[in-house]
RNA sequence: GUGAGUGUAGCUCAAUUUGGUUAGAGCACCGGACUGUGGCUCCGGUUGUUGGGGGUUCAAGUCCCCUCACUCACCCCA
């Protein structure tokens, strides 16, 4: 408050009191897909807006009014990255991936960007991780992308009680059409109960109508026809392999008509994650995603199926189990002084216990001996390796273990300073 | 972009229904009891333009207006 400096809005520090929650998330997510034989992709934060408008689609909101695009110094208009897929599924095409190294699975985690009014689990730097399969039509491939989601919430201690799995299809564009047709004369007898965004959005987008949150368009979208109704033949039976994989994962979901997405290039498959728990507030969707086969041909001409889906790092921070993502064997040690009594040997010694793989503290501050013992045990050190005129006259240190009660024996005794190393080593795990 | 709520010490919050004297407490921090030793206890100490600006009043943390920030919700989305 008194800071001459602010952060933007919507954009967030993390502090070390919550990044090691972060770097802990962040393994488990990488060792997540690794196991899945999912490889690692990281693409540039900014790219040619042009990507998200052909990628997204124009008439989105994403695109129309959250993005941050700007004219880069040689007048090319570029864009930070509201999302991931657009920038993979454009890598994976400029550097040939498919045909060169058959790669068809890939993983991302980074920063992304949406102007938009931040509220719970909504910001505007916020952090995605997601997971794309290239080149595999078949829906048992949905059903695994889909447990791959799941499983990944139980590891990170979200239980199963606490999401629901939505899954619902869009069809292909031909099943689309016919659907898009009949909703929009279904909507138009009931034109009038619609709320003013609806009666927009019958117009514009219809397929929008079915989740909106207001009592009177949702009962009147009960009834409404179903997409699910208009599948042709392929893609129904591809939704039954869908659902059919899903068993075989053991992955409860359950078929959710409304559940139609905001990004244009989704076909067929669309599903969402849900926590049901209340720990999200309104913005609860946790992971979600679909299958996109259009959008390589809208990038190269060629013919790629592919599906992926994509997850809230602040959101799955928010119900991931805070026990599992703690810091996990914490071992430090302070190096405590008088003032003035640091020499050239101390240093090295400090070196050496670091290079042993011991966290050391050294207090260089000017106060009591008290406070520097306050201060270890502040940040909870094992152990306190002490220097006074005592040990600096008989050239030994003291070593006193600050986990033991303090009527121990072998709480504090003398030490030399080449046997220190070895002697914390042998006690740590006491 | 729209709507609602909240801004008091580093943090969490008080401040007597309806304005009243020097704005308090816990935690944290610093020091002492313990002259080289943490945790427990006790004692003492520091901390504020009450978010900012203007107005009403003898008097404003408290009432009014403006502004800023944050939070939540809508829109939309991870």
């Amino acid at each position: 408050m008194d800071s001459r400096f602010r952060s933007i809005k919507g954009m967030n520090d993390i502090l070390p009191s919550d990044s090691f929650l972060w770097i802990n998330l962040e393994k488990l997510l990488r060792e997540h897909f690794f196991m899945a034989g999912f490889r690692e992709i990281r693409t540039p934060v900014l790219e040619y807006l042009e990507l998200f408008v052909r990628g997204i689609g124009e008439g989105t909101d994403i695109v129309d009014k959250e993005m941050y695009s700007f004219r880069d110094k040689d007048g090319e208009m570029i864009t930070l990255r509201p999302e991931g897929t657009a920038s993979v599924v454009r890598a994976v095409t400029e550097h040939n991936l498919l045909k060169q190294e058959g790669i068809h699975r890939l993983f991302y985690l980074g920063p992304m960007f949406r102007y938009e009014r931040p509220q719970k689990g909504r910001l505007r730097q916020f952090h995605q991780f997601g997971a794309e399969i290239f080149g595999i039509a078949d829906g048992s491939i949905d059903g695994e992308l889909i447990y791959l989601g799941t499983s990944l919430l139980l590891k990170t201690g979200v239980k199963e009680s606490d999401f629901v799995v939505k899954i619902n299809s869009l069809g292909c564009q031909s099943c689309r059409k016919n659907y898009r047709e009949s909703l929009v004369g279904f909507l138009n007898q009931s034109k009038e109960s619609l709320c003013d965004d609806c009666k927009r959005r019958t117009v514009t987008n219809p397929l929008r109508v079915l989740d909106c949150k207001n009592e009177v368009c949702k009962s009147i979208t009960e009834k409404s026809p179903k997409t699910l109704d208009f599948l042709c033949t392929e893609c129904s039976a591809h939704f039954g392999e869908v659902q059919s994989s899903l068993k075989c994962f053991g992955v409860k979901s359950e078929v959710d008509h409304r559940l139609v997405r905001g990004l244009d290039y989704y076909s067929r498959t669309t599903f969402e994650i849900q926590i049901i728990n209340n720990l999200l507030g309104s913005q609860n969707t946790v992971i979600a995603g679909g299958r996109y086969d259009s959008l390589f041909r809208d990038f190269t001409g060629g013919d790629y199926p592919a599906i992926g889906f994509a997850g809230g790092i602040e959101r799955l921070l928010e119900v991931a189990g805070k026990d599992i993502l703690a810091a996990k064997d914490e071992f430090r040690i302070s190096f405590i002084s008088s003032v003035g009594l640091f020499e050239e040997t101390d240093l090295r010694n400090i070196g050496k216990l670091r290079e042993a793989g011991i966290e050391t503290e050294v207090d260089l501050s000017k106060r009591s001996f008290k406070a520097k013992f306050k201060r270890a045990d502040r940040i909870k050190s094992s152990f306190a390796v002490i220097k006074g005129d005592d040990e600096k006259n008989g050239g030994y240190y003291t070593l006193k273990d600050l986990r033991l009660s303090m009527n121990s024996e072998e709480k504090q005794f003398r030490i030399n300073a080449d046997e220190l190393v070895n002697e914390i080593l042998k006690r740590r795990k006491v």
